[in-house]
DNA sequence: GTCCATGTTCTTTA
DNA sequence: CTAAAGAACATGGA
């Protein structure tokens, strides 16, 4: 669910309320959301300050104190919040870490789905799985180098978190009616204009999804609780049968990949 | 009851 | 063998 921009929001909004306290106490409320099985995860960190929080693809990374790490991926469903910890306890809380503050505060990971959770790297130098480069700061070389190796669809390539880290399926979209490309286009058959223009694309639309705090469809929620803006301000996802803004034909749909997608036949031509 | 959903990974097919 | 397509995961809302 939760894509870079809402995933950026959820690590801006709880730096200032977590980075620099000390983890009372955990409880692990079921642990099959905890990878890999079996780590004692509330020994490891109670008592450790968080030292930094920061965001690697979708996934939400905790340093501590003493140099370990773990990250939360909010899956489709899945959220992050800190509040006061006699707030009411919404279904589906798998994890709460107490922090040292006053009044107190609590983090929350919530996740009906279970398609996200808690991942613990411990010290280990390098991330886990392979994650390609951040979508913000990728080169338009760079870009072309990945897109060049694979023949499948690009909204299919952009998708792959080994390509390009941190895209799904609401920003894939946008960027491609952005950068004015048919969504099953080859990757490897870009021109090299085409692709600096979809590297741009995919920038100015992150960054515009960041202005407006991410996209709120049904789940997602910052830090704080708060609802994205962005969703009002798609120009296709979701708007299947709606006027284009550019040029009023109506916005098609299509499943790729096993997912819906959507574009402009005419802004996006074959 | 049906279909659909901001994601990832495992399995099957080509 | 590899790349790509498809199924699966779990829950809830329309």
């Amino acid at each position: 669910m939760p894509e870079l921009p809402e995933v950026q929001t959820v690590v801006n909004t709880l730096r200032p309320r977590v980075r620099g306290r000390t983890i009372r106490d955990v409880r692990l409320t079921r642990d099959d959301v905890l990878t890999p099985a079996g780590v004692d995860f509330a020994r490891l960190i109670e008592g450790r300050t968080v030292a930094e929080i920061s965001r690697r693809a979708k996934r939400i990374v905790f340093t501590l104190d003493d140099g370990q790490r773990f990250y939360i991926h909010l899956g489709m469903s899945g959220r992050l919040t800190v509040q006061p910890p006699d707030d009411p306890l919404p279904r589906h809380t798998h994890l709460l870490i107490g922090l040292d503050a006053e009044p107190a505060l609590e983090l929350r990971f919530t996740d009906p789905r279970r398609f996200g959770g808690i991942w613990w790297l411990g010290v280990a130098p390098d991330e886990d799985g392979v994650v390609g480069p951040e979508p913000l700061t990728v080169r338009p070389a760079q870009l072309a180098r990945r897109l060049a190796r694979t023949t499948r669809a690009i909204k299919n390539a952009l998708l792959d978190q080994s390509v390009i880290a941190g895209l799904g399926n609401i920003y894939v979209d946008e960027s491609l009616f952005a950068a004015g490309i048919h969504p099953l286009t080859p990757a490897n058959t870009l021109t090299t204009e085409q692709v600096k223009g979809l590297n741009r694309a995919i920038k100015s639309t992150l960054r515009r999804a960041l202005r407006h705090r991410g996209s709120t469809l049904r789940d997602y929620r910052d830090a704080d609780g708060n609802a994205g803006g962005f969703q009002s301000l798609h120009r296709v996802y979701g708007r299947a049968g709606e006027p284009c803004r550019a040029c009023r034909s109506a916005i098609q749909r299509i499943v790729l990949g096993g997912r819906s997608t959507h574009f402009c036949g005419n802004c996006q031509p074959r």
